[in-house]
DNA sequence: AACCTTAGCAACCGCAAACGG
DNA sequence: CCCGTTTGCGGTTGCTAAGGT
């Protein structure tokens, strides 16, 4: 048929689709992303809005290496919890777990194709092998989760001693601060302890960048968010007071 | 310089859980 | 309680840049 329905989009995204998409978010907040693919003009399912957002384009992400510390982190806790890579990524502020599966992936890679190399189990070079963190040997990574489940000591608190009790989930106070103050860097307060010390050292969060370019006359404005909203029966408690 | 391989990353897909009417 | 919708998660794929031959 010669229909020229115009198709979801799919695949990468462009600078402007980003910007639209931030944009608004920004007016509707993080929810609602089937409306939210409407609203913002993208030809974009919710699902992909969301995803872009959550593993690129919010401000909170840290970008960049893994600090060792990290890295650590990430080996000791799928070596306790395994595939759950949402869960690891709560205990790794700014790093999603879409980046931490990828990292898992190739790190893992490497890995493996090293202990082929190298069949003999003293012969691990690395200062931390997946062994050195196997269920053999939990040191460090028993979390607030694992002292409920397990009764363990809990080390990982203190690794993260400073931060706040539970550090589950991103608080969206936080996300609306830095988004009225994106001069601010994002992220740290989660790991202000002496840990984060890697934070600043193994690369600046940098706050993504399309904050800076989301400029008041690409995005809709307050009469058109409200019409908008209005029609698609949302708008009321939704996301941040602007 | 051209080609091939690999690592790293972004994005999609399917499924399940959570939520709301 | 049921059912439709939305959200979150984990697995997988595809693209691209970098490195090697």
């Amino acid at each position: 048929m010669v229909t020229v329905r115009e198709e979801t989009r799919k695949g990468p995204w462009t600078e402007q689709e980003d910007l639209q998409l931030v944009c608004t978010v920004r007016l509707f907040g993080e929810r609602r992303w089937d409306f939210i693919a409407k609203v913002s003009g993208l030809n974009r399912t919710g699902k992909s809005c969301r995803l872009r957002w959550v593993n690129y384009l919010h401000p909170g992400l840290k970008r960049g290496r893994m600090s060792p510390h990290e890295e650590r982190l990430i080996l000791e806790l799928h070596a306790r919890w395994g595939n759950r890579w949402s869960r690891i990524a709560r205990r790794l502020p700014g790093r999603t777990d879409n980046e931490i599966k990828n990292y898992w992936r190739t790190h893992m890679r490497k890995k493996a194709q090293e202990r082929k190399s190298n069949m003999s189990p003293s012969s691990s070079s690395s200062s931390l092998t997946y062994q050195s963190c196997h269920p053999e040997t939990p040191s460090m990574i028993l979390g607030v989760d694992e002292q409920e489940h397990h009764g363990g000591s809990g080390c990982i608190t203190s690794i993260m001693k400073g931060a706040p009790a539970d550090m589950d989930g991103y608080p969206m106070d936080q996300i609306w601060m830095e988004i009225e103050a994106p001069n601010v860097l994002a992220g740290p307060c989660f790991d202000e302890g002496k840990e984060d010390a890697y934070n600043s050292v193994s690369g600046p969060l940098l706050p993504t960048p399309m904050w800076d370019y989301c400029c008041p006359e690409t995005c809709l404005t307050m009469d058109d968010e409200i019409k908008v909203a209005s029609k698609y029966g949302y708008g009321k408690g939704v996301g941040p007071c602007y």
